[in-house]
DNA sequence: GCATGCATGTAAGGAGTTACATGATTCA
DNA sequence: TGAATCATGTAACTCCTTACATGCATGC
């Protein structure tokens, strides 16, 4: 049985409750999206082939005239997070287009590299908004990982924002010095 | 002209100097893939495709009886990757599959959090080594970008460890007031 | 009546990796 | 002679996003 990283989100997510896809696409978008993200295009279908593997039921529960699908794990599905938790993280990805601007800026103009800096120090700032947004909300949680790792990106940003700021300083140091 | 991300790594690679195929996958290995990794079956296809659109221009360049065909930036090319360096950055993408696993480790057993922190650290260290290896190699470009994005990269796992050592701690002490 | 939110789904396509095939050269 | 490295390339596949379609419910 091999599942995607994306399917044990799934799992995980419907280990505290069962949920239904669009439910589940809410909470992904306010806990793990900064460091796993989703879309309704992968969680529809993955539902579908976690039926059809056992790993979870799905039960109609419609609310008022809308139709509504809810999946709760099953104990194979149980035991195969459990199994997945166990086993050491291969995945580790990072993909920064403004690291990437910043390394080739000196094909650009003279201010290229403060500006890549600047604008990637924007960008950090914008997701540092975002997740402190949706802090109190996670903190509140009966399970106190999911706030953890909130925590961690949190501080990662803070760190990132404050990396820019000591780069910036030392480019702008460097300069006067050249001058 | 809408060019992939990977596309301006080669445009931005080839500024430098003409380069085979070959020859940028080896420089992305040991610069940019912490935050930027590729592989041969994007790079010659997007070797041919930048050809066709005018973006470099390529030349056969044999050595000794093995064919080789090195690329080199046109002035087109060059134009668009200042173009590039002009507009904010976008893509921002973290997949870390360790902090899923301390996300769900309610789901695992009683060692189950600790024991993600702590494959997460190594995950770190592992990299820590990769990147304080090629370290000097990149001190010595011309160009300072790289070794400052580069920097980045070691500081950044370096906090990721610290994170991870934190974190450990934080839990056993919260595990040993709970008892 | 209309915008917004709830709810499910799919089709098309982009991006990227892996595995494989081919063949020359170098060095132990 | 055989392994490692140089060098190019492609096919199949996975993963994921975007855009779209559909329809009900709620509240202004």
């Amino acid at each position: 049985m091999e599942l995607s990283n994306t399917a044990y989100v799934i799992l995980g997510l419907l280990r505290s409750a069962p949920r239904s896809g669009y439910e589940i696409k809410q909470v992904v978008d306010k806990s793990t999206r900064f460091f796993w993200a989703t879309s309704y295009g992968q969680i529809y279908p993955e539902l579908k082939r976690l039926a059809a593997a056992g790993m979870v039921d799905a039960a109609e529960a419609p609310r008022g005239g809308r139709r509504r699908t809810v999946y709760r794990l099953t104990a194979a599905g149980r035991k195969e997070l459990r199994r997945w938790l166990e086993r050491d993280p291969e995945t580790f990805e990072l993909r920064d287009e403004g690291l990437l601007k910043l390394f080739f800026s000196a094909g650009g103009g003279p201010e290229a590299p403060l500006g890549a800096i600047a604008a990637k120090r924007r960008q950090h700032a914008a997701t540092l908004d975002q997740l402190r947004e949706i802090e109190p909300a996670v903190r509140a949680f009966d399970d106190p990982h999911p706030h953890v790792v909130l925590r961690y990106g949190i501080e990662l940003n803070e760190w990132m924002l404050a990396w820019c700021d000591r780069a910036t300083g030392e480019l702008e140091r460097g300069r006067r010095k050249a001058a």
